[in-house]
RNA sequence: GGGGGCGUAGCUCAAUUGGUUAGAGCGCUGCCCUGUCACGGCAGAGGUUACGGGUUCGAGCCCCGCCGCUCCCGCCA
């Protein structure tokens, strides 16, 4: 006998009838002569009611004996609660189902912890959790992220879809390519001494399919990347990976526009406004010194370079004319930081290189500070004018290169929204969602130790047009088309258009980034071939999925959105992966152990 | 690789500055209860204080080591 509805449908249209329930025991309250169930499936929980004047004896005592969790099936006939007792706190409260039958299905033995009390449900360790995953994602909190999930998987793919791209797999057994993250290998029994190894992106299979012609592909793509774990960061993970061909970059940002607007429709019922801003790399650092800024407050940078270029504070003078700057940040209302707030900034700073992080409190009309007395009039007045300072406020200093100058006051920023948030003088509503592109970022950095320059996003990505003259005499002001979309602080995705010419990409690898020709041409050498047999411009995006999710559920942990997530040192606690294998699997691999063998 | 936090009953947490027999709520077991929905009442069981050393007359508490979970830095083209 199959169930006839759901428990968390029947309502007062179903008095009368005679239905099949199937579920968990939610809770069970047996008030000795009458016992109420609560059944309980994904959908929502119905009370079942088992009187014994109204029941064969075997069946009463099926149900005396339930326990939480237990697995049964229930027949009976809907009716109307008695006046008085219905349960507004359901959407089926107002029925209950007169139980006739009772099949036990599994008998639950008592569970390692609760998960019928939401509140204690949600204090249980994530340890426990994650070895009962199981128990923790019958959770309806969990079950509604993972049906999210669901749901904007299926936004995606249908938006795509309708857009005229293709989803194409990609394969999970590729080859090592060091550059970039670190990966995990495979090794590879039909080729003794050979690896595979799994992808940290489709970035390369997703070029040739444009060389292809595919001409609009995307992928829900999984993703592998052996580094160290963070709230964010999963050795496994899941891109939305996108790739067009005769394009420019206004075409992603519209495309990327039109998913989140559908995405945003669709998990939250909320209408995002599009286009979204744009902001330069170089503005992003000069203002929120950071390369993903939340615009959901201010707390804007100042550049007062110019005003200390003649100062006689040594500290900043001094770095003006080693071509530096001085950064300012108005830390408003935070005069009444503590000694070891300050000191937790100081050590942000210190973290950075900084000797240390020069403040002014103004506390009573006074700025209180150990360098304020080397500041002239005309000083103190351009900070008062230039940061708006007024009574309470905590200004913090920054001085030297530009890039430290800007991410030391960046990260400063963040910590004082946290602890104005803390202490409910910075009110950010949970549904706010502040969206950018961060544009024209630098093509290269450099590797001060290893004396070269390296791609700030990856080797394929193209120079802005009008800069590439500049890559032989000034790279350091070559823009690379690369763009960011952010929203709230978190990178979102990136991408860039790509390089399609295989002399400008042989020139990037090897004249830029300094890769040895055979070594080039050992690692992309395929790319570049499959580059001279007509490949169109094309450009591309890679969005990560589970951070994706993690917003619009509103967890700060993607494990929270992953079904079976790693924990931070990489392992399964359910499982109990990674695990040992046979001396046999590992000559079959010609594979010999010279490590400590774990059991 | 480095730094911070945590680890006490099945679960969530207490335990005065190092001091008697390590407590509570929930869960569990038994009994009572016919309108509960976090049902209620009575009674009971349940502990190698993660693990291994050390200091001390005495350690859940202090010290060293180790394991696990977690957050951050490095790392993540």
């Amino acid at each position: 006998m199959k169930r006839t509805h759901h428990c968390n449908e029947l309502r007062p249209d179903h008095v009368g009838q005679t239905v099949t329930l199937c579920g968990w025991v939610h809770s069970r309250r047996d008030l000795g002569g009458v016992i109420f169930v609560d059944i309980r499936d994904r959908e929502g929980r119905t009370q079942a009611v088992f009187d014994p004047s109204d029941l064969p004896p075997e069946t009463f005592h099926q149900a005396e004996a339930l326990r939480s969790e237990s697995v049964i099936r229930v027949a009976g006939q809907v009716r109307r609660r008695p006046a008085g007792t219905d349960n507004a706190k359901i959407p089926t409260g107002a029925v209950e189902v007169m139980a006739r039958e009772l099949a036990v299905l599994n008998l639950a033995e008592p569970l390692p912890f609760q998960i019928d009390d939401p509140e204690a449900a949600a204090k249980v360790n994530e340890e426990m959790r994650l070895a009962y995953r199981y128990l923790d994602l019958r959770r309806p909190e969990m079950i509604r992220n993972l049906r999210l999930r669901h749901k904007v998987a299926t936004a995606t793919r249908n938006y795509f879809d309708e857009q005229g791209f293709l989803e194409v797999e990609t394969p999970m057994l590729f080859k090592s390519t060091p550059e970039g993250a670190r990966e995990f290998v495979v090794p590879c029994r039909t080729n003794p001494g050979l690896f595979y190894a799994l992808p940290q992106s489709p970035q390369q299979f997703k070029q040739i399919l444009m060389v292809a012609g595919v001409e609009r592909y995307f992928q829900l793509a999984k993703c592998f990347r052996d580094e160290d774990l963070r709230a964010d960061r999963q050795p496994e993970f899941t891109q939305i990976d996108v790739e067009m061909s005769f394009i420019d970059r206004e075409d992603i940002y519209a495309t990327i526009e039109g998913l989140l607007k559908r995405v945003w429709k669709t998990a939250l019922g909320v209408e995002i406004p599009t286009p979204f801003k744009r902001l330069p790399f170089v503005e992003a650092l000069n203002r929120f010194g950071i390369d993903k800024p939340d615009l959901r407050f201010g707390m804007e940078l100042g550049d007062l370079t110019e005003e200390f270029r003649r100062s006689a504070f040594k500290v900043f003078s001094g770095a003006v004319a080693n071509g530096g700057v001085v950064k300012a940040l108005n830390a408003k209302g935070l005069a009444c930081a503590t000694q070891g707030q300050i000191q937790a900034m100081t050590d942000i700073a210190t973290g950075f290189g900084a000797k240390g992080l020069a403040f002014i409190k103004v506390e009573n009309g006074e700025w209180k500070s150990p360098i304020v007395k080397f500041f002239g009039d005309a000083e103190k007045a351009a900070l008062t004018q230039k940061l708006g300072i007024e009574e309470g406020d905590l200004i913090l200093f920054a001085a030297g290169e530009w890039l430290t100058s800007c991410e030391i006051l960046g990260k400063i920023r963040l910590f004082a929204a946290d602890f104005l948030k803390q202490q409910g003088r910075l009110n950010i509503p949970p549904g706010r969602f502040e969206f950018l592109w961060v544009v024209d970022f630098p093509l290269l950095s450099f590797d001060r130790e290893q004396n070269r320059w390296y791609s700030s996003h990856h080797p394929f990505t193209a120079p802005v047009a009008e800069d590439i003259s500049l890559l032989k005499t000034d790279p350091k002001r070559v823009r690379g088309q690369h763009y960011d979309v952010v929203v709230n602080g978190v990178e979102l995705g990136g991408g860039s258009i790509r390089i399609h010419q295989p002399d400008v990409q042989k020139a990037i690898f090897e004249d830029v980034l300094q890769i040895p020709p055979e070594v080039a041409k050992a690692r992309f050498g395929y790319l570049l071939e499959a580059f001279r047999y007509g490949a169109p411009p094309h450009g591309g995006i890679a969005l990560g999925f589970d951070r994706l999710i993690a917003i619009l559920c509103g967890t700060p942990s993607i494990r929270d959105v992953i079904a079976f997530p790693k924990t931070a040192k990489g392992t399964c606690l359910m499982t109990d992966s990674p695990g040992a294998v046979e001396p046999k699997q590992l000559r079959d691999l010609y594979l010999e152990l010279k490590g400590p063998k774990k059991e």
